[in-house]
DNA sequence: ACATTAAGTGATT
DNA sequence: AATCACTTAATGT
């Protein structure tokens, strides 16, 4: 136990120096578990109630929400190392099931915070509550310029800006993926991904191999 | 070597 | 831009 809150501290430190509060940091080593996840992994699925808040430390995740009808989902944002899930606050805060699909995309850790820290920390942590809240902001702008790229941008835009975010949140330009998956989470079809990214690799913007791809 | 799955291509709507 | 029908290439067994 007491290695695991010496671990805990450490990744705090690396990852979320904001959270600078000592006495913040404490609690979160006494109550914050480490979670692990592999490739692929579904973290969280819809309808499944959010008892934790995850504190990335290692990977990144893919969160969607579904759309009508069958398997279409919609993107939101990927999140990466030292980020948190603005969506797990609002769910797991009305304890309402998640709307929501989480996925590691690669090999993720985190620690996980049991949602009932949630409030009280909210009031007693400045640096909580202010890295909570700056984490609502930034996805909220996130999602809306989702939403604008979908109205009025063509594939190509979006996809440039798919493996962007997506390779932010992963902190590489290699990306493990399958032109169908990418095709999924832009609601498009296989070949027009293909060959688009084709586009792209003549243009030498990437490099293309199998489930993989790489920006350059 | 063979089967499976990912990716590339052209034609059609 | 989607779908189809097919080919080619990479990878696992």
């Amino acid at each position: 136990m007491q290695i695991q809150q010496e671990e805990i501290l450490d990744l705090l430190h690396e990852h979320f120096p904001e959270l600078a509060e000592k006495e913040l940091q404490k609690d979160i080593a006494e109550v914050g578990r480490l979670m692990h996840y592999n490739a692929g992994q579904t973290i969280m699925d819809y309808g499944s109630y959010v008892r934790m808040v995850p504190l990335i430390t290692e990977g990144s995740i893919k969160v969607t929400r579904e759309e009508d009808e069958e398997g279409k989902e919609m993107i939101l944002y990927f999140l990466g190392k030292g980020e948190t899930c603005a969506m797990s606050f609002s769910c797991c805060m009305m304890d309402k099931q998640s709307a929501f699909r989480t996925e590691a995309l690669e090999e993720t850790r985190f620690i996980g915070i049991p949602v009932k820290y949630m409030d009280q920390w909210m009031t007693k942590y400045q640096s909580w509550k202010k890295f909570i809240m700056g984490t609502y902001d930034n996805k909220m702008m996130e999602i809306i310029k989702v939403m604008d790229s979908v109205a009025f941008e063509g594939m190509d835009e979006r996809l440039t800006k798919y493996l962007k975010a997506r390779s932010e949140a992963a902190g590489t330009n290699e990306l493990e993926c399958t032109h169908q998956e990418i095709a999924n989470d832009l609601n498009a079809s296989r070949e027009a991904i293909s060959r688009l990214l084709k586009k792209m690799e003549n243009k030498g913007l990437v490099e293309l191999h199998r489930n993989r791809v790489v920006l350059v």
